[in-house]
Parts: structure tokens; C-alpha cells; sequence
DNA sequence: CGCTTAAAGAGACTGTGTCTCGATAAGTAT
DNA sequence: ATACTTATCGAGACACAGTCTCTTTAAGCG
């Protein structure tokens, strides 16, 4: 990711390295605000401003894709698969296989007059381990859908 | 929507019928501030907190459902879709069809041990509109990917 | 080593969403 | 109809995300 951010003519500072090696530590969606925190154990000084400059860079380069969550913003490295299984019971996040699929619904976005660039795919759901623990709590007063 | 908040045992007010009414006038993805500008055509003394909480009240009946956006939160009618067109030029959200091929990565998902609750499909690029104003532009400096 | 300028940090500002609290009115019983 | 109970109201405080501006700093060049 330095690399592509130097490559694109952005300066390699401290806050940018603290900002990177934030989003290589934390987990595959982090907020605005973990990177913060993340980052501020290598470069104590980071400022708010500059984590947001910092990944705007990248989603300008393309390293990095900014989406929306229930909770604010996220940001998911790029490298990573685009295909996710998110788990609503632990929020871990792995990534699946599936763009052989993907190329089918093109076609009907490109229908609409639309121009696709790229897409991104969430399934919510439960992994297998907390699938598990569910079992034990049973029917344990979940009203969401 | 009126009569499925009222069997859910909520009081039909002034208040949540202008919501109600807004959320029926208003475009199809609104924003909770969207519908507090509408809804105090209806009822000048509507309040933000009124609105989040009628906000709430349908969507726990599941008449409407929230999702995030770029731009906060955003409040779809159920009868709506989740597979949306979003265009990075103008920020709009378009929905379209695709839920046959859904189920396609079910299967996938499935065999990591996963179950699956939802999903959400993002595909990104350029709307019709955008795309001829970009041509217009034809190769104006823009280094965005 | 010094210059130029992109990028930094600090903090003000805006907007969204949540929460509390006393006041109000919806629905029910009288 | 009228009174009562209590869900709901509006107002405003609060917390937080994200943006913006301004002055200072340091990255990368010669």
C-alpha cells in the first residue's frame, strides 16, 4: 500500500505509516475511528483530519474502499476479497469466492445506462462457531429479521 | 402502514401520520432528515426525536427498513430491493433486480458453515446521466480510479 | 543543507442520531 | 361526553462522525 500511495505522487510521512500499518493490524472493516486509535500507538500525535486524508488517499488510489455500515463508515483493503461474509454474532469478516457469479448481474446494471466499475458483496449471517453457541441459547428472545 | 403500526399496538398520532405521509410522498431512500422537512409540511411541531422513533416503530413492524449509505442512514420502503446501483459521480442509489442469482453463493456461503440471514450487493460506477457528462469532460485530469 | 510545498495537528463547526424530561394528547373506561 | 392512564410528544442537551480552516512542520527535492 506505500508502495501505490508513493507511486500515485502522495508524500510518506509518519501519520501516513501509522495510518498503514493500522489498517494491516486491525480487522477487515475497520471505522475512522479504530484506525485512530490504531494508529495512534505508533505515531502518538495523529490527528483525526490526517486519518481521514490519509484514507481518502487511498480510496484514490484504490487500495482502499470506503462503504457504509450500520455504524458509520468502513474501510476494507481492496487486496481482500470483495465477497464477504460478515457475522452478526462476533462481526468477524472472512471472504468468499464467487465472481464467476459476479459477471451475471453486469448485464442488468448496464441495462439501466449504468457503467459498472466495481461491486462489492456482504452476506450477513452467522459463522459457524457462533451458529454453535446459538444452539445453546436456543430461542433465547431474538426479534430481528 | 397506518393500520400495521396500529395492529402492532401503536397509537396513531399527528405526528407519525405526517411521518407516514412524508415516507409515502418522499423519494424512494430517504433520509431521517428528509422526512422531518416533509413531514413538518403535514405537522409544523414534528420533532427530529418523533421522527427517529416512528422510524423505529416501522421498521420494527417491518415496514421499513434502514440502511446505511454514504450519507447517514437511509430509510427504504420494504417493497423495495437490496441490490443497488451506486453511482460515484452523483451518490445516487438506484435499486435493481438480481435476487434469482442471489441464491447462487448461498450455497457457498453454506459451505464455509455459514448461515446465511441477508445480504447486500453494491455494484458501483457510473449512472446514465454521469456517464454522458463524463464524456463531456472527455480526459479533464481526473486521476480517480 | 536549505527550499518549497504537501501534509501535519489543533480545534472550530456542521450534521446525525440518542437520550432525558416535563408536557400533551390518544385510546379506554366510566 | 368526561376523566384517566400512559404512550408519545417537543425541546433541548449530549455524543460522535466527518469536514474545514489555519498555522506549523517536515518530506523530498535540488
Amino acid at each position: 500500500m506505500e508502495t501505490r500511495l508513493k507511486d500515485a505522487g502522495y508524500r510518506i510521512t509518519q501519520s501516513r505509516r501509522a495510518v498503514l500499518r493500522a489498517l494491516e493490524g486491525g480487522p477487515a472493516h475497520v471505522s475512522a475511528a479504530q484506525v485512530l486509535a490504531l494508529g495512534r500507538k505508533t505515531c502518538k500525535t495523529l490527528s483525526r483530519a490526517s486519518v481521514y486524508r490519509t484514507l481518502e488517499a487511498l480510496e484514490a488510489t484504490g487500495a482502499l474502499r470506503a462503504l457504509p455500515s450500520p455504524d458509520g463508515r468502513v474501510y476494507v483493503r481492496v487486496t481482500d476479497g470483495h465477497h464477504h461474509l460478515v457475522c452478526q454474532g462476533c462481526g468477524d469478516v472472512q471472504d468468499f469466492d464467487g465472481c464467476a457469479l459476479c459477471n451475471a448481474w453486469a448485464p442488468v446494471a448496464e441495462a439501466e445506462g449504468f457503467s459498472v466499475a466495481g461491486h462489492l458483496l456482504e452476506v450477513f449471517g452467522l459463522c459457524k462457531s457462533c451458529r454453535e453457541e446459538e444452539v445453546v441459547h436456543v430461542s433465547e428472545g431474538s426479534e430481528r429479521s
